[in-house]
DNA sequence: CCAAAAGTGTTTTCTTTACACCCATGT
DNA sequence: ACATGGGTGTAAAGAAAACACTTTTGG
């Protein structure tokens, strides 16, 4: 049986049985400054020792893969609850060099305010990167990556997960920006804002931003139990 | 190394490396007399012997994923090139009682007069299941086949791929049935035509229906190539 | 007052939906 | 003649797109 290194949740390495010629990448979705970025980390060891890739690894023997997706993010980022979609299984027999070797491709969306309170404590080495300026990575993780971004640009059209990066409490320009950015397109602001209220999606907070040197604007808050009720009567949601 | 029986082209058994631990199962969808329908198999051996499931099998060492699919299709209905989409990967640890085992489900659409052409060679129980009329299944095949039938109903509405159900030469009242049926709704017959008109789509056989108690309707076809080009002009198939 | 973004109003166009009605053909 | 599905027309309601314009706030 198959053993790897796993980082427990004290944050030791220990030996653990895990499935063998299996395992996981995820691609991390953040949004900064109106750009859409995903987190890369430099690999430590092999012969591509230095570049970039997606962050995974391996499941373990009693574990779901769900489960371990989370486990993987949780020691990058030191996040839990993060928003998790399985892509699919990619399987070239030539993807990973060293043997046969199929992975599982995740989505997950966070929100870079959270990310940026807990993440001090990682060890390994991770960084943002533009979605534009992405280098050139190990084994097959572009084709991963652009297999991830038709998904994210498809799935952002109907269903509500945009919210997942953006900050709990948001307006509605926050959010036709992150719309523009996904997409890559431009969108009429006054329509926007008809469009979303009408779905009766959001939460009005009865706030306003603070510090900004114009007009503040109301923040709103995605409520998924609406969403759900909603779903529920028939509704279902399209961009 | 794990070895299993893979029957070989010629139609004989041989002992093959596969992958350990990872299998592929398929919900093979076909459509007749106005009803959808699944293919499903009698499984042969184990506690569960005489129990219908999902068609599936082994990964060989040196096979792509959706190649093995293929052929374990091929292996089931003497039919090539048959429509194929990867739903995702299984992975619950308790799935597969004997042991841990994730599997990567597929959707393939058929063209039941192909099957009914073809399939007569096949040696394994395998019979059509009207979709309202599945029978509990072994392992998580019924878990699979949820999910199978959900992505179905939203993939046929973004993406014209009902037509791989159809007979190369089709109706739009056939059409539409099919798009009744799967996403089960009732439509408007004027609407439909003028909405999948409207697409340019379709090409005009200029030929009927035979053989009909009743005004002969147009024949159509679905043409890959015409879809192609509109897609690059930004068109986007929406149902 | 100006810049910058918030937010409202209005008009035009395109789709969707609902439904009435005529047409062609085999029995 | 009538049943069965094929096929056309049309009017009302709703959504999308385009764009002009007013409001609020900090500097």
């Amino acid at each position: 049986m198959k053993k790897a290194l796993v980082k427990e949740e004290s944050g030791e390495l220990v030996e653990t049985p895990v499935m063998s010629s299996i395992t996981i990448d995820c691609v991390v979705f953040g949004f900064e400054n109106g750009s859409l970025e995903i987190l890369l980390v430099k690999h430590g060891r092999g012969i591509r020792k230095g570049e970039w890739g997606l962050p995974g690894g391996w499941i373990k023997e009693e574990e779901g893969i769900d489960a371990a997706a989370h486990r993987l993010l949780r020691e990058l980022t030191g996040l839990d609850n993060i928003y998790l979609e399985q892509l699919k299984a990619f399987g070239d027999p030539q993807r990973f060099p060293v043997g046969r070797v199929i992975t599982i491709g995740y989505n997950a969306l966070i929100k870079r305010e959270d990310y940026n309170v807990k993440a001090g404590f990682t060890a390994s080495e991770a960084k943002w990167f533009k979605i534009k300026e992405i280098p050139d990575l190990i084994y097959d993780h572009n084709q991963i990556l652009d297999y991830s971004l038709k998904r994210l640009r498809r799935r952002v059209r109907q269903a509500p997960i945009g919210f997942n990066l953006l900050p709990e409490k948001f307006t509605l320009l926050q959010l036709m920006q992150l719309y523009e950015e996904i997409l890559d397109i431009e969108m009429d602001k006054p329509n926007f804002r008809r469009k979303i209220l009408r779905m009766k999606l959001l939460v009005d907070l009865n706030e306003k931003q603070k510090d900004v040197s114009h007009r503040a604007a109301k923040l709103y808050q995605f409520d998924n139990t609406i969403y759900q009720k909603l779903t529920e009567k028939g509704f279902s949601f399209e961009f």
